[in-house]
DNA sequence: CGCTCAAAAATTGTCGACAATCATACTATC
DNA sequence: GATAGTATGATTGTCGACAATTTTTGAGCG
């Protein structure tokens, strides 16, 4: 799935509306704007020096991807976490995670199964590292890959909307803690079910895997 | 979950962004604009007598609940269906509803119960009257009643997303044929499985009633 | 006829200003 | 002192015009 160095990929964030939502979605995910935070336009406009025009449409297309929420002549507010969302989050992931299990499991090529060990290897040395960002996207990179691999574009569609949720709650886990909601121990399991021949003993593991995941956040934000 | 006439509802549609994403949304589930049109802003502008500001903003909610697409400098289009599209439609929607429903079992008192038989014959008796776009509508309703039982926040926004489209490929079907996806003895006995005592035979039925609605519309459209 | 290129038209992206609404502080009245 | 009402400021909603990009048109040439 990773492109080489020399390859050209398409320009991105053509319109300023694109790059506002990259920034916006930078300042959210590293936690500089923290759930519940509400965003004046103006003051975003001044600061990024653009009109109103595009920075309305980013901010709602971010509330499209269940970043932001907006009430009509309220503005504009991070969307708000509770350990109820947080719960649903995990259960939501479980379920859809399980599903994109099934469909993946007979589509494991040889070269399926490299790229999860590539994302296995990237997502292991960063998190040594204790770059905390990157260790985030690889973290989700890692998880991305059963998605990815079962060619389902809808599903897809649903773990990208997801996947932001995981983001926030992991760099507000982050910011409140130094370490990691997943320790190394599942996720190298995690990787060897996948490559494994049980289908069901993974689908087990996911219900594990998650339910450790949810416990550690669950803690550090108590 | 009806509320009674007399009740005072919260005042709908305040902006003309909503006004303007609600006659577009009719005019998409109706079938006026079909999968793949393109929507042309200034056209749409002179129609509904607003300026692009508000109707921009309205297309790009709809983007964000999978009703259009839209391409930087391309414009905006409603999202393309294919065969393919609609098996991804089903499977998802057969993963998330039998999830739906291992949660909803243990919380279907006599009061959801009786929800749901009242959705069971409100669907019926449209049925028959021949009022295609209410019964789409209250076929939404039917099985939206695991969801909004379930109460899985998370889990109901994901499943709003793909009623919309469920409802796209409901009014083509109907546009291109005048009856309906699914089978009253279907519907029946999906009645009867969600009252009864086994989670397990419910479950199964429910890949069973996707199949056939799949197949129904599959044929349908081709 | 088919292709390339350039000009024109159509369409989307962005801007600055004004109108409508909400939030706050203040006054008046009981 | 508490409460209703009012004025003020802050913020969001909407508009019309202009800039940037894409699409269409058509002339020129092999």
């Amino acid at each position: 799935m990773n492109k080489s160095p020399t390859e050209l990929t398409p320009v991105e964030d053509r319109t300023l509306r694109a790059q506002v939502r990259r920034q916006i979605l930078d300042r959210v995910l590293g936690g500089q704007f923290g759930p519940g935070a509400r965003l004046i336009e103006t003051t975003l406009c001044t600061q990024l020096q653009v009109s109103r025009a595009p920075l309305r449409e980013a901010l709602r297309e971010l509330v499209d991807q269940g970043i932001l929420v907006s009430e009509p002549y309220k503005g504009f507010r991070v969307r708000p976490v509770s350990e109820r969302d947080l719960t649903e989050l995990y259960s939501m992931r479980t379920a859809l995670e399980k599903f994109a299990f099934t469909l993946t499991w007979p589509r494991r090529t040889p070269e399926a199964l490299a790229d999860l060990s590539t994302r296995y290897e990237e997502l292991m040395s960063i998190r040594l590292s204790g770059d905390q960002a990157k260790a985030i996207e690889r973290e989700i990179a890692f998880h991305g890959w059963v998605y990815e691999t079962s060619a389902h574009r809808l599903l897809q569609e649903h773990w990208a909307r997801l996947s932001y949720l995981v983001r926030i709650y992991m760099s507000l886990h982050h910011n409140l803690h130094g370490a990691h909601g997943v320790f190394g121990e599942m996720t190298t399991r995690y990787r060897d079910l996948a490559e494994g021949e049980s289908l069901e003993a993974m689908l087990a593991h996911i219900d594990e895997h998650m339910v450790q995941g949810f416990d550690s956040v669950v803690r550090a934000l108590a």
